[in-house]
DNA sequence: AACAGTAATAGTAATCATTACTATTTGCGA
DNA sequence: TCGCAAATAGTAATGATTACTATTACTGTT
């Protein structure tokens, strides 16, 4: 993988926030200082920075992909009402029982919390 | 809301597999023996059903929406390789931690293990 | 420093899942 | 049976994402 200067923009972008921004989102944010940036641009590097292990993608129902700067394993909390995520710093446990079937092999694993956040309930 | 044929078949088609069906997969299994079943259809009761408890949405990342049958708690392994849904008969623990936050209100999880099937190891 | 080769980008078009819209149908209470 | 609101069928529209292609720009070599 060659080096590029949107792909370190698009992942700073990601890592500087902790917002779990779309592939729109960070468009959005680079597109003022780079008016030539290309949204297509932002969609295939955000995947490639996934494979690569540098952001983590998010699938909370809304139908948007999100990704995570923070690649430390945690969860996330998604609020049902305004679609907030918000960071759950628990480590998940894979249970050993799962990692020993013989069905497949896991190395990975998401959680996902969902809810109403403190402003929604009020 | 009221009875309708459309939806009873619906919530059947999706409750007597265990093959976490999408809309699609839902329209094209029960299109056969009801030429006039519309795809809107399908979307909009399985939406429904799912708001009223009686499947559950799954978000596995391939940009489609899932639903399973079952709806005791439980969690879902995904192949990386061919996307097949596995039922993983966990029940998942929301930590104690977690319910007394101030910041959110929890009332669902969601887990899903990442990796690869049998199958696909060989 | 110019060259060549190839990966990456910009810009646009296409795809695919899902939702919206509207005329028609149908469940169901009066 | 009548009437009305809810649900459907069929189709059009939307929105996120991917594909395509000509152009640009890294990077190893001379």
């Amino acid at each position: 993988m060659r080096y590029s200067h949107q792909r370190e923009q698009i992942l700073e972008a990601v890592k500087s926030v902790k917002t779990h921004p779309t592939a729109d989102m960070v468009y959005d944010s680079l597109h003022a200082d780079n008016p030539h940036l290309s949204l297509g641009t932002v969609y295939r590097n955000l995947a490639l920075l996934a494979l690569n292990g540098d952001i983590t993608p998010i699938y909370t129902g809304d139908n948007k992909v999100h990704y995570d700067g923070d690649t430390e394993p945690h969860c996330h909390f998604v609020c049902k009402s305004c679609n907030k995520i918000i960071d759950v710093f628990i480590t998940p446990k894979i249970p050993d029982e799962i990692l020993h079937k013989e069905e497949f092999k896991v190395d990975d694993e998401k959680t996902i919390f969902y809810g109403k956040c403190k402003s929604c309930l009020a």
